[in-house]
DNA sequence: AGATTGATCCAT
DNA sequence: TGGATCAATCTG
């Protein structure tokens, strides 16, 4: 069996969905370097217009333009100045929604924290934009993982402490590692 | 706990 | 146009 990109389908279904079945997935990046992986363990979602948490929440304008577009594309943008934050469109156009990816294992090795997974994976907001579901220079693989849910455990998502009551929404999903225990 | 860093957004 | 804000990370 052929392994090839997800496809625009897996994108366009609910974002608390389609965030949860991205654990265990890989992302891929091919550079002039070479190919570079990393299994998806912490994601967070962001849904719709009303969700305070969200950069779509006030509106469409040319930063968050892409979250209203087609699902499966990536939405990069530049944080404090210095890190980058790679996230996937979902859901359909016209409603805003993505899910950021907060961690991966690369060769066995946590890479924790969505400024460290770009760093890694050399993703920069020259990718925004990118069709994820074309298999070209960055996109994700079901590479057969497959995690029972008591593996996975939710919490509030990161950092949004001035969404109010969306702060609370338990819309970060992490895989729970051994190396953990 | 503080510094870093610059794009973005909105109000002045 | 100015300035507050920010889905983070590192250092101490």
């Amino acid at each position: 069996m052929k392994r090839q990109p997800l496809a625009r389908s897996f994108y366009e279904r609910p974002t608390l969905t389609v965030a949860k079945e991205l654990l265990g997935k890989h992302l891929i990046r091919r550079g002039e370097s070479g190919l570079l992986a990393g299994r998806i363990v912490e994601v967070e979602a962001y849904v719709g217009p009303e969700d305070r948490a969200s950069h779509a929440s006030r509106g469409k304008t040319k930063r968050t333009e892409v979250m209203f577009g087609q699902a499966g594309l990536a939405y990069v943008y530049l944080i404090y100045g210095m890190y980058h934050c790679f996230n996937i469109v979902t859901e359909r156009e016209g409603y805003p929604a993505a899910i950021l990816v907060r961690a991966v294992e690369v060769d066995g090795r946590l890479i924790d924290g969505p400024g460290k997974v770009c760093r890694d994976l050399k993703i920069d907001k020259t990718h925004n934009y990118h069709d994820l579901t074309a298999g070209k220079i960055l996109w994700l693989e079901d590479r057969g993982d497959r995690l029972p849910d008591s593996s996975i455990m939710t919490a509030p998502r990161i950092g949004v402490d001035y969404a109010g009551p969306w702060a609370q929404k338990p819309w970060r999903f992490r895989v729970i590692l051994n190396r953990n225990k």
